[in-house]
DNA sequence: TAATTTACTTACTAGTATGTAAGTTTGCCA
DNA sequence: TGGCAAACTTACATACTAGTAAGTAAATTA
């Protein structure tokens, strides 16, 4: 894999998360990198080619997280699980799947077919991490699994959207009311 | 108010949460009412006078709401505020501040502004309705009224947002959950 | 060394977006 | 009945946008 071709992926998703899917052009990637617009097509022949690798690279570091951490504590993990959020939050993105659901309707079928994988995936993982932290009294929850999943999921996501608009810290707030809530 | 520049602001709001602020232009409004994009700018100048006042009807909305219900119970009233996200989920829309928070840095600067408004006074109304509730023993929580507010109203937000992707029922297992959860 | 591939650039098409300016129709009001 | 304002339309300017086609220099491979 080129160099370039990440260079491309890595400002794409910036843009994505800053600004929104169809807020950004393939000038706004070129510019940057001291390239034509053409040369991105080169690359991503289509914009939503770039999309579906945006979320597809996503995707690979979800799992890789996954697998880095399978041996750890539950807590562990899941710290590293919220932590990519904390890091979005800390350069005022959001996440790739609040960016993109917001504009789901408008997005190209490949991108959307991507971004359901992304999400299953996604909320498969953090079941499990609930599921197993739950079974070796690490976490106590009234919930099933997925349920509180989703209910963490929700949390983060919008966490970062919200606290983009009040300015105040309320990522940080919901982050511990999150941890407080699997204390017995 | 006549009629036509509310029927704008309508199909106006109903794109805008299908399919994301950058996503519609005034041709998609004027199509469907049978007229021409300009007649549009006639009532809107700009686009982000269109976003401004969208946010501003929903603004009313969400207080008109809150004095309706001023002599109900906390129950209730967190019954009415949720039921415009129910409403939203049965649409297959995300709500105002979902939609545009995912492209917050693109919007024009008024239209940011007034997205803050809109923010500010939801969590007031809820963080209000909550604080009510605890004090009168409807409602059982540990977190500040504030940081339940918050918890809650990212777990909406995110909820119909995110059960757009799964396509199952996941927004009203959220809702559910949550109701759940202000019980002792 | 010749042929081919990679990584682009140049130049362009076609379509769409926001926005403006000037003109037209319709109905009301003095 | 004359004038004026509301609610448009017509026509246009400007600026992007995604995407394509053809060409080119440099590196790689046969």
């Amino acid at each position: 894999m080129s160099d370039k071709r990440d260079e491309i992926l890595k400002i794409g998703e910036d843009l994505l998360r800053q600004n929104g899917y169809n807020a950004f052009s393939y000038n706004d990637i070129s510019r940057p990198l001291g390239i034509k617009n053409a040369a991105i097509h080169y690359y991503f022949p289509k914009k939503s080619d770039l999309g579906v690798s945006i979320i597809h690279r996503n995707l690979q570091a979800v799992n890789d997280l996954d697998s880095k951490y399978a041996s750890s504590s539950a807590l562990a993990r899941l710290k590293a699980f919220m932590n990519v959020y904390v890091e979005s939050y800390k350069n005022n993105k959001v996440c790739l799947v609040g960016a993109l659901a917001a504009e789901l309707y408008s997005l190209e079928e490949d991108v959307q077919r991507e971004l359901k994988i992304m999400v299953k995936d996604t909320l498969a993982a953090l079941t499990n991490i609930l599921a197993e932290g739950r079974k070796n009294g690490e976490f106590v929850f009234n919930e099933t699994p997925r349920t509180k999943a989703l209910l963490i999921i929700t949390n983060m996501l919008a966490a970062l959207q919200l606290s983009r608009i009040t300015g105040e810290d309320d990522f940080s707030i919901i982050e511990k009311a999150i941890l407080k809530s699997l204390k017995g």
